[in-house]
RNA sequence: GGCACUGUGGCGGAGUGGUCACGCAGCGGUCUGCAAAACCGCGUACACCGGUUCAAUUCCGGUCGGUGCCUCCA
């Protein structure tokens, strides 16, 4: 195997880097999850399309990977000003359900689609409200060393007190205090100050809550990351994903964290995948403008023709999802599952093509360049099953998923029909030939006989 | 205002200092009883203006445009 070889943007640095892990055999990546309170969009799933490549790409060099995806089920504030409604509390009052059934429901939608796109399931999947008695213990950390201070409505963390803290997302902390939008209302030392642990006020209506200091509260909306991370993979993992939105206050506020409590550092290598946009519109939850796989189902579309489409694209770069771009990955996908028809009805295609496969290895190799790799199955010679199965491997794009070849009927119709055909008795194959295509073959006529095809 | 990213043929989308991406769509042809298929062939893309160079889409500078983040979001 070609260990050794991975290379990957390293937001910290911001620079390409050969990737070798700090344990050889097990590579720890954690990867922030979704906010359980609502319907995913197809730009939450894209995130995880490319960090499900970055793992099979992994495990393809024979690397050991251990993996945690966190689910936030503790509800974060709407806005960062005191009157902002938590986001599960609001699912909750919608719908007439406990924050803890939206949070229920919403994990399952989350995995029923996550299955869908044939993501290779985390080895920890981490829900924050399991974790609350870790993160009190971190916010003592952080108290004992003099890193919080509180206040009204909470814990905050100084972030002047970690003098690192701009390093990592290169901010400008004067001019984000000169700012057009700093109106922080509270008793925050400093504009980046976040809390680490929220109180809930009498009057407030909060139903997850747990006892701190004496009163009733909440994690704050950073803390869990850095809990879970340092609960289930210890200090320094290897690689730490998530989309570019969180570099300037997420992953920044993680390190300052996880760096200050632990003395170590949090992570070596950070991914960030770049946004969607949906028909040259920015796709966010507030906006509500996000496909989700449902949708794109009702226009006849599988959830493996938007990963297809996902991965035409790299993950670094900013893509504009359509209805008119998703059509073209679906028929490439379509494509490859004919040619891999093709190889069912020709036992003289065996063999590996391992050229092919090194090649589309070194392409992901090079900082997951999935399109790159792409094009070499489209050029690859010499289908075969093993080809195929081993495409299939690196991308999860269920292209072998269909009946190992058709039904014993479509079978029984081919042979009628090519009966048909040499007596010239063109109305009986050409009604066959519509028969199959409700079973979705179409029939070709070739030199050498008919052969068929999937329909769609 | 600050930070980061970005501008490639009809639509997407890699890549490179000097012959090829690739996919979808389109056009022509072959084959065919017919056919949505299959096969063969076809496009003188690299925002603009300078500079470096024998040579720039690729390097450097500037101009113009687009996007994201700075407020929960992948």
């Amino acid at each position: 195997m070609s260990a050794n070889k991975l290379k990957l943007y390293n937001t910290l640095g911001h620079k390409m880097e050969t990737f070798t892990p700090f344990n050889a055999g097990e590579v720890k990546i954690y990867t922030c999850g979704p906010t359980v309170y609502s319907q995913p969009h197809i730009g939450n799933f894209a995130a995880y399309i490319y960090w499900d490549l970055l793992v099979r790409t992994l495990k393809a060099q024979g690397y050991g990977v251990k993996r945690v995806l966190n689910l936030t089920d503790v509800g974060h504030l709407t806005s960062d000003a005191d009157d902002g409604e938590d986001k599960l509390e609001k699912g909750a009052r919608q719908t007439g359900k406990s924050v803890w059934e939206v949070a229920e429901f919403y994990i399952d939608k989350f995995l029923e689609d996550y299955k869908a796109l044939n993501l290779t399931m985390p080895d920890i999947l981490a829900r924050a409200t399991d974790y609350i008695p870790e993160d009190i213990e971190l916010v003592d950390a952080l108290t004992a060393k003099g890193y919080t201070y509180e206040t009204r409505d909470g814990v905050y963390y100084d972030t002047a007190k970690f003098p690192q803290y701009a390093d990592f997302a290169r901010l400008d902390l004067d001019n984000l205090r000169a700012g057009a939008r700093v109106e922080f209302s509270s008793e925050k030392h400093n504009p980046s100050d976040f809390a680490v642990w929220k109180f809930i006020q009498p009057d407030e209506k909060h139903e997850m809550r747990w006892d701190y200091l004496g009163r009733p509260g909440y994690p704050g909306w950073h803390l869990e990351c850095s809990t879970i991370i340092h609960t289930e993979l210890g200090e320094t993992i290897d690689i730490h994903t998530g989309g570019v939105d969180h570099i300037p206050v997420h992953h920044t506020n993680e390190i300052a964290q996880s760096e200050a409590a632990f003395e170590k550092k949090l992570a070596r290598y950070w991914l960030h995948c770049n946004h969607l946009t949906s028909e040259g519109q920015k796709i966010s939850k507030s906006l509500g403008n996000g496909y989700t796989l449902a949708d794109l189902a009702e226009q006849g579309y599988s959830p493996l023709d938007f990963k297809m489409w996902v991965l035409q694209g790299h993950y670094q770069s900013e893509r504009d999802f359509s209805l008119e771009n998703l059509e073209a990955a679906r028929v490439r996908r379509l494509n490859w599952r004919n040619r891999i028809a093709k190889c069912y009805q020709n036992p003289n295609t065996i063999g590996g093509n391992t050229d092919a496969i090194d090649e589309i290895i070194e392409a992901l190799n090079d900082n997951l360049n999935s399109p790159k790799a792409f094009a070499v199955v489209d050029a690859a010679p010499n289908d075969s099953l093993d080809f195929w199965q081993q495409v299939d491997h690196l991308f999860g794009l269920g292209l072998m998923d269909d009946a190992p070849e058709i039904t014993p009927e479509a079978k029984q119709l081919l042979v009628e029909r090519q009966a048909a055909r040499a007596k010239k008795d063109f109305a009986t194959s050409d009604r066959l030939r519509d028969e199959l295509l409700a079973q979705n073959i179409t029939v070709i006529d070739g030199p050498d006989g008919q052969i068929w095809q999937y329909a769609r």
